[in-house]
DNA sequence: CGGTTCATTGAAGCTCATCAAACCCCGTGG
DNA sequence: CCACGGGGTTTGATGAGCTTCAATGAACCG
């Protein structure tokens, strides 16, 4: 028995019914881990042969730079999440990935991976899903960017963070610890520093959540997402 | 011989070599052919069954509707450009799909599809490439929107619509035929109807680029590279 | 300790949204 | 043929939302 399934597990679990073989073979994937410290890059751009993780430990968060000097945090990965998986697949599309606090991550080695697909079509399934996801997150962040104010935009995405943490059993309605700096986070909402620390004001005065010493207490978690129109939804559609 | 090739096919080839008999095959998937008009819904949300198309002639796009009456569009389809691909595979994650003009689409049967793949491999490798390929347009649209100003992030969309038409014979580095209202650009842009007037006038006080009469006209090609630092890299980064 | 990173707050100003009005083009119907 | 209406474009005026610059304080660390 796996009395501590790992985060990857934990998730893909939570849609869809994982059979004993099915999570050990899970298990045998997680077989070389490394770690990473803050300030080291994991996936750079414009370099061959990068390797995909599984997020095991720690947060960790995909960018893209701009020559102005400029930065657009793509996502957060948080334990569970793939990491690096489109950098693998394709030739760069130019998005860097880099942890935000020091990480464990466990290696993807490609043709284990196929073989394992062809061998387990439901975890092929579930890795499809996976990625999914992860293109669906990236769609709500542009809506996010696009058309909803700085407060929206917040309560939204730390709304979004604790829902995907929860499902991995680092997270409930009553808060998460996000150890995020409010400069990444402005990165990721498209807006300055400064201004960030002001719309958390607005939240902490409104009683909505409050954003300290690397907790995020969701104090009205109904509240919230009423504000930002957050439907989880998009997190948890399956495969057809 | 196939004369005129499908724009499908077209984008296709522009990336990787396809055989005679790639190329034919091509063509059968191109069976039942649909029209749609302006303001008849393609893909909705939320409704099972969904079909999945190549669009063969006129423009789409693809959005987002807010409760607040808002509308994000997440991308333009253009001739050549999967249309519903992720509403077919996975439970809909609330995009809808409508025509920009009157549009001739060429339905894809799913079951069909899947033979034609295990048969023929470099076409499986092509349309996961495009699939890529729209992830990646994905998320050059949230570097635009969250880390670009509205004369750059237009000058930017403006740029990768003119070398997406250019893969299929509908544009060139001269200008382009482009169907689309100032009120959608701006839905694209994250911006109101009005700055987007602004902006183009901007431009083209600038010399840089006119949108008139359906028609982008780009008069200083380099100069809108630079303002906008459009790299098209990520519209033919190819598979590993 | 001095140095560094992050959080916080104030003040000033720019970018962009909003409201409002006029205009144009084009199709439709009296 | 002209009046009318509707969608799209264009422009002005006003102000909200957000950025930028600047300065201070708190926490941490070699």
């Amino acid at each position: 028995m796996h009395k501590q399934r790992s985060p990857f597990a934990r998730k893909l679990a939570s849609f869809m019914d994982l059979s004993e073989p099915d999570l050990s073979v899970l298990a045998q994937l997680h077989s070389r881990r490394k770690s990473f410290d803050v300030g080291a890059g994991m996936v750079h751009q414009g370099q061959p042969d990068q390797q995909a993780y599984v997020l095991a430990d720690g947060w960790a968060f995909s960018y893209r730079l701009l020559p102005n000097g400029g930065r657009q945090v793509i996502d957060f990965q948080v334990p569970g999440d793939f990491l690096g998986l489109s950098s693998v697949l394709f030739r760069s599309a130019g998005q860097c990935v880099e942890p935000v606090t020091a990480v464990q991550a466990t290696l993807l080695d490609p043709s284990h991976l196929l073989a394992v697909f062809s061998a387990n079509p439901s975890l092929r399934t579930a890795v499809l899903w996976a990625a999914a996801r992860d293109e669906a997150m990236v769609v709500e962040h542009l809506v996010s960017i696009g058309r909803r104010n700085a407060v929206e935009r917040t309560a939204h995405l730390l709304l979004e963070l604790g829902a995907r943490l929860s499902l991995v059993g680092l997270g409930s309605k009553a808060g998460y610890d996000c150890p995020v700096s409010q400069y990444l986070l402005a990165d990721a909402l498209g807006l300055s520093a400064v201004h960030v620390n002001r719309v958390l004001r607005v939240l902490r005065e409104d009683k909505l959540l409050t954003f300290r010493n690397g907790r995020v207490v969701l104090q009205d978690f109904d509240g919230l997402v009423a504000l930002s129109n957050f439907d989880r939804e998009y997190l948890d559609h399956g495969l057809k």
